[in-house]
DNA sequence: ACCTGAACACCGTTCAAGT
DNA sequence: ACCTGAACACCGTTCAAGT
């Protein structure tokens, strides 16, 4: 990434492998990933789809390639001042906001799961430290953690590509969902707002975590 | 369900709609999602592909169909005994025990995500509420604590799925994992144990929704 | 009412052949 | 080294035709 274009001196005209992936994350972000094949990926660069198994192996490795495209994208998380726990707060939201930037790779990350590896857990795990944690708790509550927010944006991005659910303002989050025969009430029928959610589901589970250092202070 | 087989007076020889979504939950579980066809399931009933277009009008319907013949086996949780915390948790670990008993529906409940609603809804919320939420917020942190669970056992399924992950011990839940990059030697290598990280996220969200009740009942 | 035969426009992938 | 032509075994789906 850092180095010089060692590995594009070959590129007068044919293609790259990361020009390919990069124009099929382009096309699955727009159409959707089972729009993509080879030959539309193909059609693209105006050569045949068997041209594109000299630079990969098969299709697979062309959905790898595109999750690992988006992944690289995910840098750390500008966090500004503040207390650890509003500071990890910004962090999870940081990380929500980076995968939904791309639908297609939620999608192909069920098949494919991306690593939060590198710089980005190096952030997380050190701001659990900060919090209280000692280092190896702190990875793996990171770990729990990157599974609530992965786990949360799979949920939303089936949810909000339904059908049972209609967008009733799809720009601010918030969908309007067809329950089946659930029908109390005594709870007045609200719309979804999963920004709302999700703060709901972060701001719970800091909690939770924060209460688990008061306990276990108590108990030394 | 409860009725009598008044649908079935027709199925002498022909196919029901319902033999044939249970044919392809079955085929699907054993096989994978992408692995059947239209033709694969007709074969198991000796038709033709053709065949099963009087009974659905296109493939789509019959993976919702999958769905809803899946979560219709979604019954409410025998909780026991304990305090509302305590039965809380059973209710979690059964939701996912559930989700997870058809691997298949995991991958298609992202396209049709399931409904987990009826009695299973109510029995949630009514724990909710008998720890101390009102109706109305019992039911909101009742669908968070559903996404939590939805959400981990989507990015569950992925990982274990996956190619970054061997199984150390699949039947208890361990994979390893290959991390690109993130070698801190401060924190020695443990696998990954599912049921463990399940655990640790269900108790600290539950620990959220406790610490939330008492700073709200303080400032009431 | 229920199913088949034949066909259409697609797939991913292989492989010999071109330059 | 890089790409094409032709082909294979598949898809989902349609539609006329059978019983």
């Amino acid at each position: 990434v850092a180095g010089r274009a060692k590995a594009e001196e070959t590129s007068t005209e044919g293609l790259t492998p990361d020009q390919v992936a990069r124009a099929a994350l382009a096309l699955m972000d727009e159409h959707g990933v089972e729009w993509l094949s080879m030959r539309k990926l193909a059609a693209q660069f105006g050569v045949s789809a068997q041209a594109l198994y000299w630079h990969f192996p098969n299709k697979d490795a062309v959905c790898r390639a595109v999750v690992d495209l988006a992944a690289a994208e995910l840098t750390a998380a500008p966090l500004g001042d503040g207390p650890p726990a509003v500071r990890l707060e910004r962090y999870l939201l940081h990380l929500r906001r980076h995968w939904r930037s791309h639908p297609s790779v939620i999608t192909l990350g069920q098949r494919y799961p991306p690593t939060a590896a590198g710089e980005v857990t190096e952030q997380g795990v050190a701001l659990l430290e900060e919090l209280g944690f000692p280092p190896d708790v702190a990875f793996e509550r990171h770990r729990a953690l990157i599974w609530v927010v992965l786990g949360f944006v799979y949920v939303e991005h089936g949810v909000t590509t339904s059908v049972h659910h209609t967008a009733v303002d799809a720009a601010a989050g918030r969908y309007d969902v067809a329950l089946k025969g659930t029908g109390r009430d005594d709870v007045p029928h609200r719309p979804l707002d999963t920004d709302e959610l999700f703060t709901v589901v972060v701001r719970t589970t800091l909690a939770g975590l924060v209460h688990e250092l008061g306990t276990s202070d108590r108990s030394r």
